[in-house]
RNA sequence: GGGGCACUAGCUCAGGUGGUUAGAGCGCACCCCUGAUAAGGGUGAGGUCGCUAGUUCGAGUCUAGCGUGCCCCA
């Protein structure tokens, strides 16, 4: 006996039971100790210092269901989780907690405490991750995690830095770069894209007086006032033309003559002289603000530059080479001075006396103010644009900033990262040579370092005295230098035994490290930096491990990973972290790796398309969503609706949809199941007939799912998981409401027959290779079946996920079969709209429908499922007719992609010949000589059967529908004979509705009294016992007197009881 | 300013290698079925496939330009 399987079914408590089941009988530990060819993931660590959303979601069932496949496809599946634990966002996250803000403020409340507070943050939400990850049914080992600040990690990466800094890849350089003056820290390109936003800003034009010009000035134009006091040059454009113009104060001033009535507008105004952007180069100027003087160089004069644009200002630009990273580049290529009037804090120094102490972008319109009194400033306006903000903060402007900073020299191997991204299978395509293609092609040196607390130190000592440096790669290689390098360490620790030991090699600890070396003078300092946590992540595939160090064999057979995936926004990050490092690293290991196949997700947004905010409340939290409509149903939505690589509106109506649509699709044919083998008996060990003792419909559902198996295998090979989705949904559909539908009588009929037998047998071996086939997917549903179908006779896999993902059948295989089922199909849904047009509705039978079909083949075919679509369409008989041109016109049209390569231009001329022909001529002809003769005006052709299709319109003044080319005609005569059949079936369903309002048992039987007259009662009388068979009646009679129902069929009264 | 992606039915979305009747779900209209039943199913209406050119015998699909939206970068 199967378990009673009721066709209510709560998804979500079903959940839990799965989970409790999963956690009883071990089954992920049992599915990853297996073995079997490695099939290796590797999962991006997540922070868990937030809380996970709708989109954490995805790409956890997202990794889930190819995993799942794979382990069942018989691969080992090491499934280890890791988490980021690094960066700016803990300290930030940290800092709110602690009300402070900047680096003076950590260093004041110590950096010591901070790094401990850190290590606290980091795992805030770590409940939360493991709940989300645990209901949605992501199998991911949480307790074997690697942890990006472990010390063995760390020494992993240091590692990797160690042998960048051997190869002159990891060097040292000033450049200017985005700086938050408030945290005190550069913001990789990543960071600084996520803060821009709408802005006004200052944008004014001033003068420059020429020296040896008296009463002429440049006229030169920025945006950043608070850049002024450290003007070094202005820039022009070297083939502009540049013109003097006379105003009329009878002050004189250049610029471009392009932008001259820009600039003047209506403003009286002459030119006096015009001469090209070279003929001032070298011309010098008297800068508006003398606090300082620029170091290292000449200064105040005018260059070419290549960037001066002539779509706005003047045609000369004010260059600062500390605040600009054009101005850096051509001030330095003129070999010009360098002056740097605003410190790192973001304020200006006490020489810039007037405004000194106060932060730059805040000065602006006092500096504007000071410029106008001067009689300096020319004009100025007010502009809107994009600017970048701290993504941490978003009341806090970056600022461009020369600093001296560390750099990967990625510029120098990126060729043979292209190369390897080459090889790698990206799914969607397109990111391949699109979103990360074009990445590395604009590739610039990689910016590590982070002057910032709480992050991989920088591995690098400075000799203090001779400026020579060594890069270390463990904590033993320092101890080789200096054995009792980390005595402060143990000190501290014995000072506070819960200090961590992974704290020795963070800051502060690791700063207070030294050594000397014999025979040479000065201490070993470590450079004061951190690095970028996205170098932390690249480094997994090795430092999960603390390889090189530790571990060399797993590391080994882990590399590279065959599967990994994300959402788009690690393009730039995870992606391209893993790639570049592995490149760099790894340069002879066989390409692609790290990683060979990488899906890329797109965002969820809500209905709107908006993203999912917090702030905006706009989405429902997963968890309660799963609570509601259960795991099964979220996932199905999700692989149903994410196509990789797109945006995806997702909302709790999708998944409402995906339960209705699929799930409970699938348990109803489960519980219809179920409920007939229980009243048989019926049970797996029960003889099955062979395939060839089976009904048509038998095998042909049998050679639709082996056409699913093949065709969901393929798809999740490619990792086109919502392709999978689409051939499992049209299985269901098939097996629902073609299979079940044409198969309930045979489940319910008396006895026992081989029919009966080949039905149970082939749906029983239909959900259970289904049930397996969803497994991936919908790992709770599908376990559940799997207990009740398999395990109950059959215990030694005690889950569906330790079972063998469904393979290829080809004795199930059978196109033909397939061919005439659609085929049937389509003539059903043709007689149907016909009974729709007509009014005539299924219950009332009709004597006869004539079906035309173009060919001998399709004739046969038809004829297999003859009975079948005689009862669907409720018909005595079904026929086909001798002379077809009385119901149908027949139009043949070219088959295009047979005749397209044969004919070619002349392929108008065909349509068009055929289409004019008399279509049943040709047709006759067709079947009479095995081809057509057609004139064209190229000649004449000759067309055999495969190169056209014949298609079939039903003529007026016939009950009759076309659908796919071929014809349904019905004779909608009613005869008393079959109106009294339709009385038959009318009170057939009302008795059937009591036996079912009394709620008896499937299997009852009962007797029944009845009394109607007229026609009614003759049909009654005429066709009783059938009647009888259908609603398990042991007796069915007239009777006289008091009887307790009543129900009117046509306008009259059919009275009767029904007895149990 | 540069790059990427998208634009298909009222809504949400599918549509290998170009092949001539462009599909699904939801919604809507009409209807059917009734022991899979607090379900299920059928039929229908609804589309200049963003716009304009081009390549081709043939373009939702390929090319170019344009428009709109989103993402990324500057």
């Amino acid at each position: 006996m199967f378990d009673p399987v009721s066709p209510q079914v709560a998804f979500p408590e079903l959940d839990q039971a799965m989970l409790e089941l999963w956690e009883r009988e071990r089954v992920f530990e049992r599915v990853t100790e297996r073995e079997g060819p490695p099939f290796v993931f590797y999962e991006g660590p997540p922070t868990a210092n937030g809380m996970p959303h709708a989109g954490h979601v995805l790409t956890r069932v997202m990794k889930d269901v190819f995993l799942r496949y794979r382990s069942m496809c018989g691969y080992q599946v090491p499934r280890r989780a890791g988490w980021d634990t690094h960066g700016l966002p803990v300290e930030v996250e940290v800092e709110k907690e602690l009300g402070i803000s900047g680096r003076s403020a950590i260093a004041e409340y110590g950096v010591e405490a901070f790094s401990k507070k850190c290590i606290d943050s980091v795992f805030r939400y770590i409940g939360e991750w493991r709940r989300m990850t645990r209901r949605i049914g992501f199998w991911v080992d949480l307790d074997d995690a690697y942890v990006t600040f472990h010390k063995r990690y760390v020494e992993s990466v240091w590692w990797a830095l160690a042998r960048l800094f051997e190869e002159g890849l990891l060097y040292q350089d000033y450049k200017v770069l985005w700086w938050w003056a408030q945290g005190g820290t550069a913001l990789s390109s990543g960071e600084v894209g996520q803060g821009y936003k709408e802005v006004d800003d200052p944008s004014v034009m001033v003068r420059f007086p020429i020296r040896g010009l008296e009463g002429t000035s440049f006229l030169a134009w920025t945006t950043t006032p608070w850049t002024l006091p450290s003007n070094v040059a202005l820039a022009v454009k070297a083939d502009a033309a540049y013109a003097t113009v006379a105003l009329e104060d009878g002050t004189r001033v250049v610029l471009a003559e392009a932008l001259v009535s820009k600039v003047l507008g209506d403003a009286a105004h002459e030119v006096v002289e015009t001469k090209p952007g070279t003929g001032w180069v070298g011309a010098e100027y008297t800068p508006p603000f003398d606090y300082a003087a620029p170091t290292g160089g000449p200064a105040h004069r005018v260059i070419a530059a290549d960037f001066v644009e002539l779509s706005s200002g003047t045609g000369m630009v004010h260059l600062a080479p500390a605040f600009g990273e054009d101005d850096f580049r051509a001030c330095k290529a003129e070999g010009l001075g360098f002056l740097q009037l605003v410190q790192p804090d973001g304020t200006f120094p006490p020489e810039v006396t007037d405004f000194a102490g106060r932060f730059c972008k805040d000065a602006d319109r006092d500096i504007i103010r000071n410029l106008r009194a001067r009689g300096v400033l020319f004009k100025e306006e007010v502009y809107r644009h994009e600017y970048p903000f701290s993504w941490r903060r978003m009341d806090d402007p970056l600022i461009q900033y020369a600093r001296t900073s560390w750099f990967i020299r990625t510029t120098r191997e990126i060729d043979r990262v292209k190369a390897n991204n080459q090889t790698v299978h990206w799914e969607p395509a397109h990111i391949k040579d699109g979103r990360f293609g074009q990445f590395l092609e604009g590739n610039v040196d990689w910016a590590i370092s982070r002057e910032r607390f709480w992050g991989t130190p920088l591995p690098i000592w400075i000799n203090d005295v001779t400026g020579a440096m060594e890069a270390v790669d463990s904590v033993a290689a320092i101890l080789a230098r200096n054995p009792s390098a980390f005595d402060h360490f143990a000190a501290a620790k014995a000072a506070d035994p819960t200090l961590s030991d992974d704290l020795m090699v963070h800051k502060p600890w690791i700063d207070e490290v030294t050594w000397t070396k014999p025979g040479e003078e000065g201490v070993y300092r470590r450079v004061p930096e951190v690095i970028d946590c996205w170098f932390d992540s690249g480094c997994m595939p090795f430092a999960q491990w603390g390889y090189p160090h530790d571990n060399r064999e797993r590391f080994e057979q882990t590399f590279p990973a065959d599967f990994i995936t994300e959402a788009v926004d690690q393009t730039r990050g995870w992606f391209y972290s893993l790639m570049t490092i592995s490149t760099l690293l790894f340069r002879d290991a066989e390409a692609p790796h790290p990683f060979r196949n990488c899906v890329v997700l797109g965002l969820l947004t809500d209905e709107q398309g908006r993203k999912y905010s917090k702030s905006l409340k706009n989405y429902t939290d997963p968890l309660v969503l799963m609570d509601q409509v259960g795991g099964d149903a979220v996932r199905w939505a999700l692989y149903a609706n994410t196509v990789p690589g797109q945006n995806t509106r997702f909302f709790d109506r999708t998944v409402r949809d995906a339960a209705r649509e699929f799930l409970l699709k699938v348990w109803n044919v489960y519980s219809f199941f179920t409920t007939y083998a229980n009243i048989d008996e019926w049970s797996p060990q029960a003889p099955r007939p062979a395939l060839s003792e089976r009904s048509d419909l038998d095998r042909w559902v049998l050679a639709e799912l082996d056409y699913t198996v093949r065709r969901v295998r393929a798809e999740l090979d490619d990792y086109t998981a919502h392709q999978a989705v689409k051939h499992i949904t049209a299985f269901v559909d098939s097996l629902s409401n073609w299979y079940v539908r044409r198969s309930r009588a045979r489940f319910w009929a008396e006895g026992d027959s081989t029919d009966k037998r080949a039905a149970f047998a082939t749906l029983y071996e239909v959900l259970v290779d289904l049930t397996k086939l969803v497994a991936p997917f919908v790992p709770f549903a599908s376990e559940a079946l799997y207990q009740n179908l398999v395990r109950r006779f059959d215990p030694e896999l005690p889950s569906v996920h330790l079972a063998a993902f469904p393979s290829p059948d080809d004795a199930r295989v059978d196109e033909a079969l397939r061919d005439a089922v659609t085929l049937a199909r389509q003539l059903v849904t043709a007689g149907s709209r016909v009974r729709n047009e007509k009014k005539l509705k299924v219950r009332q039978p009709l004597g006869e429908a004539v079906v035309v079909v173009a060919s001998d083949e399709e004739r046969a075919m038809v004829e297999r499922f003859a009975d079948a679509i005689r009862e669907e369409l409720n018909v005595l008989e079904l026929a086909f007719t001798s002379e077809p041109e009385r119901y149908v016109d027949f139009q043949l049209v070219p088959s295009f992609p047979k005749l397209g390569p044969r004919l070619g231009k002349d392929m108008p001329a065909c349509k068009k010949a055929l289409a004019s022909a008399d279509g049943s001529a040709l047709h006759a002809e067709m079947a009479r000589e095995g081809a057509i003769r057609l004139r064209l005006p190229s000649g004449e052709i000759a067309l055999g059967p495969e190169e056209v299709e014949v298609r079939l319109t039903a003529k007026e003044g016939f009950a009759a529908a076309s659908e796919a080319g071929r014809v349904v005609v019905l004779d909608t005569t009613v005869t008393d004979e079959l109106r009294a059949l339709g009385f038959v079936r009318e009170v057939t369903s009302r008795l059937q509705r009591v036996r079912k309002d009394r709620d008896l048992p499937y299997d009852a039987r009962v007797t029944v009294r009845w009394a109607a007259e007229g026609e009614l009662a003759d049909a009654l009388l005429a066709h009783g016992a059938a009647v009888a068979k259908e609603i398990l009646a042991t007796s069915f009679e007239q009777a006289e007197g008091a009887l307790e129902e009543e129900a009117t069929i046509e306008g009259m009264t059919l009275r009767f009881t029904v007895t149990h």
